[in-house]
Formats: C-alpha cells, sequence, structure tokens
RNA sequence: GGCGCAUUCGUCUAGUGGCCUAGGACACCGCCCUCUCAAGGCGGAGAUCGCGGGUUCGACUCCCGCAUGCGCCA
C-alpha cells in the first residue's frame, strides 16, 4: 500500500474496487456474485480487484475459511491486483482514526451495560418511541466517567451521528437513495475489547485502499448513510456505491444454508464447471439484450456495466444452472473435458491404469451429450469400469423374449469375426445379424446392449462396444445367453 | 416497531410513452431426427405487466396511495 504504482494508477483516475468476505466459511453464492461484479467491474475498466479478509470476528473467522475462500475465487478464475489483506493485520488504523474522532468530539466513549441498554430499551418501547441510543455517556461529566473507569467497565465507542438533516447515497443501480439522519443513532464504532464492528472498520480500510466504487450486496444499503458520515467526520472522500440485488432461495428468502448447498466449492464437488459458474452468476442481476444467455468470460469483461445491472432480487435456480453447465461440457473439447473428467473418476475408485488418453477421449466425446454434471459420467461408464450389475426388468423385458437367445448367438460369431473392432464396423456386423434373420435392427440392438452394459439405456450401443474392446464384450454376450435361455 | 429497497410468464430476464395483441432463456408439452437415452431442429402452452387512483390522444413504461415481499437497525 502506498506504493507508487498506486500512486500512478491514481493519478490515471484508475478505478479501484474490493471483495472483502468474512472467512466464516466457503465462499457463499451471493459472495461469488458480488466477487465476480467487482471483478468484472475492474478489468472492464481497467482497474484494480483488491481481495480484503474481513476477519475482525477473531471468534468466527477461521484459516481453513480464508483458504477455502481463496481457493474457490481461484477456481472461478477471479484473480486479484492486491491482497488478499487482512483487517487484523492493521488494527492501529482504527485505534488512530477512533482517537482523532474522540479528539474531535465526533466520537465518544460509552460505558453502558447491556442491562441498562436493555431498559432504556424497554422504557422507549413503553412510551411508543423508536429504540434509539439517547446518548447518555456522551454528556457524562469528567469524574462519572472516571468512576466507570474504576469500576472497570470496559467502554465501547461510540459515532456521534448529527440529528439534522439527510443523507443521500448516490448509487449506481437505485439512483438517490435517502435517509433522515434523526432516523439514525449513534453507533458503536468500536467495542470494549477493542475490535472495530463493521461500520466502521470498512470505512477506514476503504479509504486506507482507495477504494473508489463499493460494489456489494442489497443488504448493505441501510448501512450505508452511517458510513457515509463517518467519511464525512473523518474529512475523506467518499467512494461511489453500487447495491447489488439480492440472491434467492426458492422461497424467496435470503439465500443460506436452509436452502441446502450455498458453498462454491460445494458446487465444485458435484461437477459444476467454473465456465458455467461464471456465466450463471454473471447472469443472476445482469442482463445484456433481450435474447444472448451464453457469455464467455471475455465477452463479460467487454460487455459488463452497472447501467445494466437490475435492481430486482433473483431466486438461485439450480436447475437453469445445470442446464447452462451441460452446455459447457458440450461446448469445451473433449480433450479438455477429459481433464476435467478424470479426477472424478479416480474418485470414483475407477481403474484408469489400463486406458490410455485416446481411449478416454472417445468415451468422453460420446458421454458429454448426456451429461450436465461431470459426475455424471461416473454412472454412464459403469459398466466399463466395473462388472455388469444386470437390471431385472431388463432382463425381463429384453433378454428373455422369443429372438434374444439366438441373436445373441449370432451377435457374438459375427462380432468375433470383424476384422477390426471399431464402431462403424460393429455398427455393419449388427445390422447384418439383423438382416439375416429378418429382424428389426432394435431386435438384436436392444438384446446386444442389455448384454453388455445390463440396462435397456446406455451409451450408443456400438461405441460402447468399441469402448469395452472384444473380449470383454464376447464374455458380456455369451454370459447373457446363459439368462436369456433361462425361462423359468 | 422504525427506516430503506423491490414488485413483467413457475424461474432468470428484455422493455425507459405509441415498435407490446409484451421478446428471449430454463423448466414443461408435442413433432422431427434416431440403436436406447440424450443432444440438436421445429412448434406449443405459459404474464389481465401486484392492486387502486391519477397525468396523457395513448401507459409495462411518468406521479400518488395501498398491498405484499425482502433487507437493515433495534
Amino acid at each position: 500500500m502506498g506504493s507508487g504504482e498506486e500512486q500512478e494508477s491514481l493519478m490515471r483516475n484508475e478505478v479501484r474496487v474490493r471483495f472483502a468476505p468474512s472467512p466464516t466459511g466457503y465462499l457463499h453464492i451471493g459472495g461469488a456474485r458480488t466477487a465476480l461484479f467487482n471483478w468484472l467491474f475492474a478489468r472492464r475498466r481497467g482497474g484494480k480487484f483488491i481481495l480484503r479478509i474481513e476477519d475482525t470476528d477473531r471468534t468466527r473467522s477461521t484459516e481453513e475459511a480464508i483458504a477455502q475462500i481463496i481457493d474457490s475465487m481461484s477456481w472461478l478464475g477471479l484473480d486479484w491486483d492486491e491482497g488478499p489483506f487482512r483487517q487484523t493485520d492493521h488494527l492501529e488504523k482504527y485505534a488512530k482514526a477512533a482517537d482523532r474522532l474522540l479528539g474531535e468530539g465526533k466520537a465518544y466513549r460509552c460505558y453502558c451495560t447491556t442491562e441498562e441498554l436493555d431498559a432504556m430499551r424497554k422504557a422507549q418501547l413503553e412510551r411508543k418511541e423508536t429504540p434509539m441510543y439517547d446518548r447518555r455517556c456522551s454528556r457524562l461529566t469528567e469524574e462519572e466517567r472516571r468512576r466507570c473507569e474504576q469500576e472497570g467497565r470496559p467502554p465501547v465507542i461510540r459515532f456521534y451521528l448529527p440529528d439534522e438533516g439527510e443523507t443521500v447515497v448516490h448509487d449506481h443501480i437505485r439512483g438517490d437513495v435517502s435517509f433522515e439522519n434523526r432516523h439514525l443513532d449513534d453507533f458503536i464504532m468500536v467495542r470494549g475489547d477493542g475490535i472495530p464492528t463493521y461500520n466502521f472498520a470498512v470505512v477506514v480500510d476503504d479509504h486506507d485502499m482507495k477504494v473508489t466504487h463499493v460494489i456489494r450486496g442489497e443488504d448493505h444499503l441501510s448501512n450505508t448513510p452511517r458510513q457515509i458520515q463517518v467519511y464525512r467526520a473523518l474529512g475523506w472522500k467518499e467512494p461511489e456505491y453500487a447495491h447489488l440485488p439480492m440472491i434467492l432461495g426458492p422461497d424467496k428468502a435470503k439465500l443460506s444454508k436452509r436452502h441446502g448447498a450455498v458453498g462454491v466449492e460445494s458446487y465444485r464437488n458435484q461437477g459444476f464447471l467454473p465456465e458455467s459458474m461464471v456465466n450463471y452468476l454473471a447472469l443472476l442481476g445482469w442482463s445484456w439484450d433481450e435474447k444472448t444467455t451464453i457469455f464467455s468470460k471475455d465477452e463479460l469483461i467487454e460487455k459488463f456495466s452497472l447501467e445494466r445491472v437490475g435492481k430486482t432480487a433473483a431466486v438461485f435456480d439450480v436447475v437453469k444452472l445445470k442446464w447452462m453447465n451441460g452446455y459447457y461440457i458440450r461446448e469445451i473439447s473433449p480433450a479438455m473435458l477429459v481433464d476435467r473428467v478424470v479426477p472424478f473418476l479416480e474418485r470414483a475408485g475407477y481403474d484408469l491404469s489400463k486406458v490410455d488418453r485416446t481411449w478416454l477421449e472417445k468415451l468422453v466425446s460420446v458421454a458429454r451429450e448426456r451429461m450436465e454434471l461431470l459426475t455424471d459420467i461416473i454412472g454412464l461408464s459403469d459398466f466399463l469400469f466395473t462388472a455388469v450389475k444386470y437390471d431385472p426388468e431388463a432382463i425381463d423385458k429384453v433378454l428373455r423374449t422369443d429372438n434374444a437367445f439366438d441373436v445373441l448367438g449370432r451377435g457374438r460369431i459375427v462380432l468375433l469375426e470383424v476384422a477390426e473392432f471399431k464402431h462403424d464396423e460393429i455398427e455393419q456386423a449388427l445390422r447384418g445379424v439383423a438382416e439375416e434373420m429378418g429382424l428389426k435392427a432394435k431386435q438384436v440392438f436392444q438384446p446386444v446392449r442389455v448384454a453388455v452394459t445390463g440396462r435397456t439405456v446406455s451409451l450408443p450401443l456400438f461405441e460402447s462396444l468399441e469402448l469395452l474392446g472384444r473380449e470383454r464384450a464376447i464374455d458380456r454376450i455369451a454370459k447373457a445367453r446363459q439368462l436369456a435361455v433361462s425361462t423359468d
């Protein structure tokens, strides 16, 4: 901070934004969307994107959470130019700013206990007043203050909020939003343990990092006037604001763990691609025109603007995310898809030591049409890695029919004779069987399908046979033929 | 309770006074393609634009109330 490079970027009127998650868990979907919009804004405007960890809440902050958040952001491809910084590394800054406000009479120490505060609130409620701190501690005499100190009461520091006039937030998304100051009370800016509260810490941090635009969730809108007042009291220039619409669960409540998986990491483990996560998240609150839904990251950077961010909260729709994920699975090259899919195959316990890349690419190019999640490959290819498990219903409906036994007999021979065990030759041979037996193609294909995959639904038959290899294919057909004959 | 924000198909959204008898995407339904399942193509159904008043020759679009939802503070 305070580097020559930073000064230079300021001279060029460069935009500086930040993402400031608190490390209490994983990277939340809503947080990821906020990070993305900040990132897009910075990239679009050729500015800087800063990562700051809001770890002042020490009891809830963990190192694992920090690592997790960084990992998820990297996975999404949201790279930052400065940071990660930590609030706890700079606790002196807050103390310094607080001392200044104290000295200038813009803040005061408050010794009220929770009991006193509760009693005050109760009394106000009884008088049908809005509960607000009544500033009693701002009127303490020196002597009273000393007595409080002697009693060992840990003071908090409250910010003196003007009770006249109004504070207006110029929001890039919502326009001007004004708040009457008399509705705002003297909030606590430093707790008894010396830890600054959010409304105070953000201001100090954002100013310190020379943040020009604060882009964050709408849940922070109501806190903004307080922060603006702090900027003014400190004589600092306030940043520009943009409050993004909320992301909701299906029940229209703010998205939370109640709604199931909300961590980016969990989506990664479920087999979602970062490409589709980014594309989908971008569309949660932002749109380009009336028809486009697919955007590469570069297109998003090229097209993104705060002006096109909407105002209404959006329900997070996993079904659409899945569709989009399937789209991207089909979009990337088979070679790339192999890399994405291998970790999942390994995790499923499949032995990949006997297959090569070419084989995997073949598998993936027939499987990808049927995949929405990377994990779908596991079920689609299980017959290639494990012993066949025959679906009883399939045996009944397909194997125990009039022609199955003979079909499998002929099929086995024909497949033994095929010169090269490749899908097109296999197809030719099997169609030949149908013709010579006077059957419809399906009547041959289905028994063979069940024989080698155990099911009536599978990847394309001829490719499946090729992937399986002649030996195993023939073997399974012979075995299935035994099932076909036992019609008891 | 106070303050604030929001309100277009089930969902994400387009729409900034006439181009809207409201467009696109997901989901849903049908047809085509086809070795199964998909993918893909074509088509269909689906929104009295939260409600009530204004303003205007004309309102989804502007103004005012109400309702509902959400958020923040307490």
